[in-house]
DNA sequence: ATCTTTGCAAAATGTTTGCATTGGT
DNA sequence: ACCAATGCAAACATTTTGCAAAGAT
């Protein structure tokens, strides 16, 4: 198990701000905002986890702002969305340059964690492309416990 | 792609009906037609596609019974819960003899195609047994446009 | 000045829970 | 007879939508 190093994406916020301002949308402060904090995230956050850090911040905007602004981030695949069970669907920065992880999730206390492994990515390199599918992007999770909560 | 064919798992049915009454539960009217139900599929159903599926067969049972016959047998790992995407959560019958595939999803269209991959168990294989998480289960989902979407 | 973005509230969607009744054993 | 299983309706949680006000260019 390679557990990668939990950076966040350093310039993805330009990356992505840049993208938005090109196809033509303007730079509001709440879009704005959860881009900033999105950026900070090295992992997947779900639309609640960027509404409480950002009132934390003393930046209270409206639901609907995060998930308009989460749905036009994915629309221009500037993050990818992810369903790690849990009822809720969670969101992760989807970088410049391309590196992405995938997710282990422990089922009794919640904690995610990402990690890579460059044989898993080969075999579904291969898939992908004996696919008759047009495969644009691929989810693994792994389930159990974590050491904490194994007993 | 080795695309597995689609056919329900012969014994599944008289499986899960002899766990669920080794653990207990009576054999109630709704929670058999789910299990027979469920044991005619090959794939992920969603509790609407049951509901519909018993609807159709004239056997309407309240939606709170699909919900709890499911959650009861997740809980017996007699299903596997996944999360495809698209807001619904989906369930598919965990074999007595422990085959199992991954999924393929159209994001356009909504269609799901099983799949499995030898190499790509492989990889999983290794990587539980690396991992300090005690793994329980994985899900595999590779997202994309079928061969009737993509343009 | 125009047209987008935002926030609020309401609606929609999927799932869970409370409770009286039915049904298994 | 007992206690589990069921159905209905209400509660819940998350996400989406409608619309008037605020903001960006």
């Amino acid at each position: 198990m390679t557990t990668i190093e939990p950076m966040p994406h350093g310039n993805w916020t330009e990356h992505a701000l840049g993208k938005l301002s090109d196809a033509g949308y303007r730079r509001g402060g709440a879009r704005t905002a959860v881009v900033e904090m999105l950026g900070r995230q090295s992992c997947a956050v779900s639309a609640r986890d960027i509404d409480d850090a950002l009132r934390e911040d003393g930046r209270t905007i409206g639901r609907a702002s995060v998930y308009r602004t989460l749905e036009t981030l994915a629309d221009l695949k500037l993050v990818q969305r992810l369903d790690l069970g849990g009822g809720e669907k969670r969101y992760e920065p989807h970088g410049p340059t391309g590196e992405h992880h995938h997710h282990l999730v422990c089922d009794h206390c919640g904690n995610v964690e990402p990690f890579v492994d460059p044989d898993l990515e080969r075999a579904l390199e291969k898939l992908a492309q004996k696919s008759t599918y047009a495969v644009a992007e691929h989810d693994v999770v792994l389930h159990g416990a974590c050491e904490d909560c194994r007993e």
